[in-house]
This record gives C-alpha cells, structure tokens and sequence, in this order.
DNA sequence: TAAATATTATAATATAAACTTATAGTTTTT
DNA sequence: AAAAACTATAAGTTTATATTATAATATTTA
C-alpha cells in the first residue's frame, strides 16, 4: 500500500470514473486501473463495484475511502510542517469567495497580500456557499471566504467583520421619510431580493422571517447583482437591503437614499473557513492577519445583531 | 514521500542507528541511508543530525516524526479496517503482562483465547508496568495487562476485574488470632514485599501510605516471588498481601494464615491497557471478552476500595 | 598514537515497481 | 447495428528501490 495508491482510490471515489480520476491524478488511466487492482487483491477486496455505472464504491470500499482520506490529509501535513519550520510562507492557495462579498472585500486586501507573500499562489473562485463548503470537503479548496455560521461539523470557522445591512429606500417609499429603520419596517412584498443560490438573500429572509412570513409579491423580480436591484429600487419598485461595504461604493446622491437599522444593527459574520484538519495553516493565519488589517479600517461596528445565512433555519 | 520512507526514519529515531535500524526494518544499510537522504533532500531539511553520537533528531525532525507516526499509524488502519469487515480476528497480537498477574490470569483465559481464534497468533512478554507503557507508546506492544489506573493521556484502560489483597499472617503473628483485618492494622515493619519494579509493590506502599510513612525495618528483605515471600512469612519473619487470585492456588494449610480485609476490601485494579488509537481494536475486544468470561466466574467482589499502583502518589 | 572497530556514505549494479502505449473486451449510447 | 465510452490486459520503457562492495569517517581499544 502505498500514499499514492490510496490518491488514485480517492480520484476514483470523486470522479467516479477511472478516465476522468487518471487525468486529475496526471497519469493514464491504466496505471491507476493496475494501482487500484493491486491494493483490491493485497487486501483481497474490491474496493469499486465496477458493474455499476457510475462506478460505485463497496461497503469497505467507502471504509477505505474515509481512512485514505486520513492518511493523505495527514501526509499532505508533512509540507505544512516544514513550511512552517522555515517560516516559509508559499505555495498554492485555493480561496473560494461568495459573490456577495467578492467585489467589496477582495479589492481591500489582494495587494496588500500579494505583496506581503509573494511565493504565495493565490488562486480565488467566485462560489456559492454550498459550493464552497462542498469543495473544501473534497480538499479542492484550501479555505472560503463566506457568511456564518454554518454548522457543519467538519469546517471551523474564524470571523472576519460583521457588516451590518442597509437599507436603500426610493423617494416615494414608505420608510424614505425615517431616519433610521427597523427590522419591523420590513416587509418581505416590497424588499427587491438577489436571486437564488446567494446567501445574502437567505440572510434577509431569515432576518424578516419571524415578522413577516408571506413573501407573495404580485411580481418576482430576483437578480444576480447589487446594481441591478438598485437601479430597480429607484425606479420604485420597492426598497433593497445592501451590504455596508457595498454602500461605500455608492455615487453621492445615492447614498442619500440609505437607511441604516437602528442599534443593534442587524448585521451579517463574514469568516474565514476551512477544514477543521487545519492543513495550511500558517497560509490561512497570514491570509487572516492581512484581511483583518485592511477590515478594522473600514467597518468595525461594536453593536450589532448577528443574522443567520442557513436556509430553513 | 513514501510511508516505507517514513518507516524508516520513524526506525532510525527509534534505535539512533542507521545499521541496527535497517536491520528491524529487514533491509541493508546503504538502503536505509539512500531512502532518508531522498526524504531529507525533497524537503531540503535535515531530519537526523549524523555529526552527534549517537544520532540525533534535529528540531524539524522532531516535528517530521511526530507526523510520520500519524501516518504510519493511520496507514496500519486499514488492515484493521479490512480484518474488521471480513470478521476475521487474526495476526499477530504482541501482549505484555505484569510479573504478578502472569501466573494467575494466563492460565485462565489463554486456552479459551486460542481455541475462539486460532488464526492469532498471541506473543506474551513478561514486562514491568513501565516497560510495557513504553513499548505501547513505541507501537513495539498491542496491549497490556497492569495495575490501574496509570493515569498517561496516551494510553486507554480496560478495567477487568478488581482483586482484592489477601493479608497472609504466621501463627504467631500479631494479627493471627484476627479473623479479618483492616488497613490501620498494617504496619509496613512487618510486611515482606516484592522487590522494585513489581507495581504489586508500590500497590502495598500505597495502601500503607496514608496510616504509617516510616518503613525501615531491621532488615531488608525483598523478593521476585510471591511463594518466596510465603516462605519467608510463614518462618515468622513477618507477614505479607497477595492478591486473591494467587491465594486460589495455596495448599489447604496455608490457606488457614489467610486473613480477608473488612469491606470495602482494599483492592487492585487490573484492566487492560492499549494506546488511544485503537490499532487492532477487534483484536483487543476478543481478548478483552475472553478474559471477561473467565474471570466473571472466579472472582467477583462488589465492595471493593481501589489502591493506585503509581509510585508518588 | 596506531590499529581495530563501528558506523555512515557512495558507487555500481540488480531487482522490482510504476508508468506508458497499444489494444482488447465490455457496456452504454446513439 | 454502429459508434462511443469506459475499463482491463499485454508488452515494453522508465523510474525507483534494493543489494553488494567499498570508501570515508569517527570512535574504541590496545
């Protein structure tokens, strides 16, 4: 038994397909078939039911999955350890990012990171949320950068800012002569929401959730970025709730349609996330460290609410 | 990076020699030497600093082996994984066995044990409590049977049955005509004990602890076996404890010099002892039940006070 | 201090393992 | 029924691992 042997088994287990494994494992795919029937009779087991297409793992084929991952999790450690030793800070680091958050913060820190590691290979995705998490339990991301808390056993979590919602109200709206709203101002028929699939949407809902619970508009109307909703808030269509960092982008007049909540501000947890394992570690400090630097600047509320972003929470 | 490589190094941090090293490992030096070289360089560290004699670990290479024994450790698993799922218990089991409890308890289970599973083959070494601490954690040892509890964080205990200590007083004797005795009767003048390194021994200190402190005798008279010391006790040269199970197999006549404690008897634990992770659990489970089953029937006290085998305590 | 001993490193070579290309044998899809 | 997709097998190459022989170096012993 070899590590290598025991990566072939876990390619194999991910792609459910030996063609597809060998090329992410960057062989052919007979060494893998030959690697794979190796260990099956060493242990005089069958680790896939080949029979079934997609291929699909055996009982003990799942027990051996769940155990390679351990010991290729824990071999990958060695390179963290000697990294570490020589306070060595590089290599590849895959980072996936929620949309919602990716334009705001992404610009604050990049340079600064860049600049502060340059061996560092930063390679950044624009994810959901499940997506994310998915990808760092397969370990094809290193750590996420996403709204909390999840609750997910296997993911820790490290926050980051709280960045309190706000509102933005057209002139001919309900709540545009307030000074400061509530969360019992909202009403989910004229809150314009992002589409699908974005947490922030989840996080707004959940935040009206236990005022209002009928969310039936005479029109649906659900969008893929901020400015979309904003140019349809001030045409009338209703009031939208942006994220404080994506306020600060906003033109003068603008800005004068902002409403912020009232103390304690209701507010999102953005976080750093990655595998409760920690491989990486002294990357994900240093990636840490820089985005709290260039954040305390920018946003630090002391009062504020925190707004799940589960769904069916 | 291959789990042989750190096999090896994990060999050579063990015996702090390159030739004795290859030889546990069953291969020849320049192999040894070739392999940790590969391992040294593909990291640029050096793991073994070859200048000291013997051979030291380096400051990374004290991290590298903590790792290495993780890997290796975890990659033992999946046999265990595949024995489990196959119901097969078998291979080799390495089980050390204190000095006092070896005559008693083997005799016992160790015919069951190999009828139930013939494919194990079972390697019995008589060890003190500390040597077999040691080759547990060095993985040079499945399991252990002492005197509980040790109180090491690495290493699990299994208690199995608790064996009360037998006072065994001469006939003229000052506890003789007492039909039970109790703890404040002891006085450590007159106990003949074991010598070091039997836990039996400081079992008895620690009884005797708490009610007198000064244990010098005239003499000084310490042997490896319990039937010495009854020789020695029934010449009148004091009385002496043994724990019940060995006064199962004493004469009638001896067995009238025999003196109870008062409940709750005084008494030690004995379990069975393996490292936390839990390598070759089905293998400790059977033998676990095995002695279970036969000691159920042969001794059994419900009232029973619990004496630590630790010295300083 | 020199010789003997013990120990690790290196070189040359053999053996074994891992990988590739080519292709056969299945199953699934069109 | 033909084409496509996929895995297994065979033959041959490359690479890795191991051995034997020996050099180099340090440590003991005489």
């Amino acid at each position: 038994m070899t590590i290598t042997q025991l990566k072939y088994v876990l390619s194999v287990a991910e792609h459910k397909n030996f063609t597809v494994a060998a090329e992410h494992s960057f062989v052919t795919q007979p060494t893998l078939s030959m690697q794979i029937q190796k260990l099956e009779d060493q242990f005089d087991i069958q680790i896939f039911d080949r029979s079934k297409k997609p291929i699909e793992l055996t009982d003990i084929g799942k027990k051996i999955v769940e155990q390679a991952k351990i010991i290729v999790n824990e071999s990958n450690r060695i390179t963290d350890i000697v990294h570490q030793h020589k306070r060595y800070v590089g290599g590849e680091f895959r980072l996936g990012i929620i949309p919602t958050v990716m334009p705001t913060l992404l610009p604050m820190f990049l340079s600064n990171f860049t600049k502060k590691y340059p061996k560092v290979k930063l390679i950044i995705e624009e994810l959901t949320t499940e997506e994310i998490i998915k990808k760092i339990l397969d370990n094809n991301l290193d750590a996420g950068l996403t709204a909390t808390p999840l609750e997910n056993e296997f993911i820790k979590e490290s926050p980051l800012y709280y960045e309190p919602f706000v509102g933005l109200t057209p002139q001919e709206h309900r709540l545009y002569k307030k000074n400061q709203i509530e969360i019992d101002d909202l009403e989910m028929e004229d809150i314009l929401l992002l589409e699908d699939g974005h947490c922030f949407k989840d996080n707004i809902i959940n935040l009206c959730r236990n005022y209002k619970i009928n969310n039936n508009k005479g029109f649906q109307l659900e969008s893929g970025s901020f400015d979309t909703l904003i140019k349809l808030s001030k045409e009338g269509l209703g009031m939208t709730l942006l994220p404080y960092l994506h306020t600060l982008d906003l033109n003068e007049k603008d800005k004068t349609l902002l409403k912020e909540f009232k103390s304690p501000k209701p507010a999102r947890e953005i976080s750093l996330i990655y595998h409760k394992t920690q491989l990486k570690i002294q990357l994900i400090e240093a990636l840490k460290n820089t985005i709290d630097g260039v954040v305390r600047g920018a946003i630090s509320f002391s009062d504020v609410e925190i707004v799940s972003p589960l769904k069916n929470n």
